[in-house]
DNA sequence: ATCACGATCTTT
DNA sequence: AAGATCGTGATG
């Protein structure tokens, strides 16, 4: 994976994360999650971004260079993972919402809980970064030089297999159909509009 | 007060 | 199956 192909709109490079790989060298080991699914947040120009309203302490790695790491505490107890992408300067990022584990399974259930079936390891952000053992500490992280954690190619997914969708969970611009995920892939979550979702105009 | 979540509970 | 509830803490 390199830079050039996440140097684009998060849009853009929301699908083609799919299939992409994201490895995690632990002290107590390595854990490869193969993503499944993904969703675009376009930055200012988006109602439910964390960058809509400009730059924060928190969401300042999503106005950097790509191939960043921008993790976020949601809701208070889970953490979620962006990649960053697009240019330096402007705000836009993939939030990586669920993918297959595909090696250090066992550490993997050992951090998610003994009784989670394998296709649930890593499926939800929040499911997603416990099992790849993602927290604050990585935000910032670039994925691109060989950091703990890296972002790699995977096997190429064809094209007839991906799917768009409205984006899960958001109460602002939840039509938009920034969600990217496999078809019939058992570890992809499941579709919920949020309790808070109201009509609104975009693409 | 809100929230890019997830597990669990209640109601159809 | 679908919808409501709640825990939890950072954020602005």
């Amino acid at each position: 994976m390199n830079v050039g192909n996440l140097a684009h709109p998060a849009e853009e490079v929301a699908p083609k994360l799919l299939g992409a790989v994201l490895t995690h060298e632990a002290p107590e080991g390595a854990v490869s999650i193969t993503i499944t699914e993904t969703e675009a947040y376009s930055g200012t120009a988006d109602p439910a971004s964390h960058a809509y309203r400009g730059r924060t302490p928190r969401n300042a790695v999503m106005f950097g260079p790509a191939g960043r790491l921008y993790v976020y505490r949601s809701h208070g107890l889970h953490w979620c993972a962006n990649i960053v992408t697009g240019t330096d300067g402007i705000a836009s990022a993939v939030l990586v919402r669920a993918g297959r584990v595909v090696e250090g399974e066992d550490l993997a259930r050992k951090r998610r809980g003994e009784k989670v079936e394998t296709p649930r390891l890593a499926r939800g952000p929040g499911n997603f970064c416990q099992a790849l053992g993602i927290t604050a500490e990585h935000n910032g992280t670039d994925l691109l030089t060989g950091a703990s954690v890296v972002l790699s190619e995977g096997e190429p997914v064809p094209a007839e297999l991906i799917r768009a969708g409205p984006r899960v969970g958001v109460s602002r611009a939840h039509d938009w159909q920034h969600r990217f995920y496999l078809a019939d892939d058992p570890t992809v979550s499941a579709y919920r509009l949020s309790p808070r979702a109201k009509p609104s105009a975009g693409a």
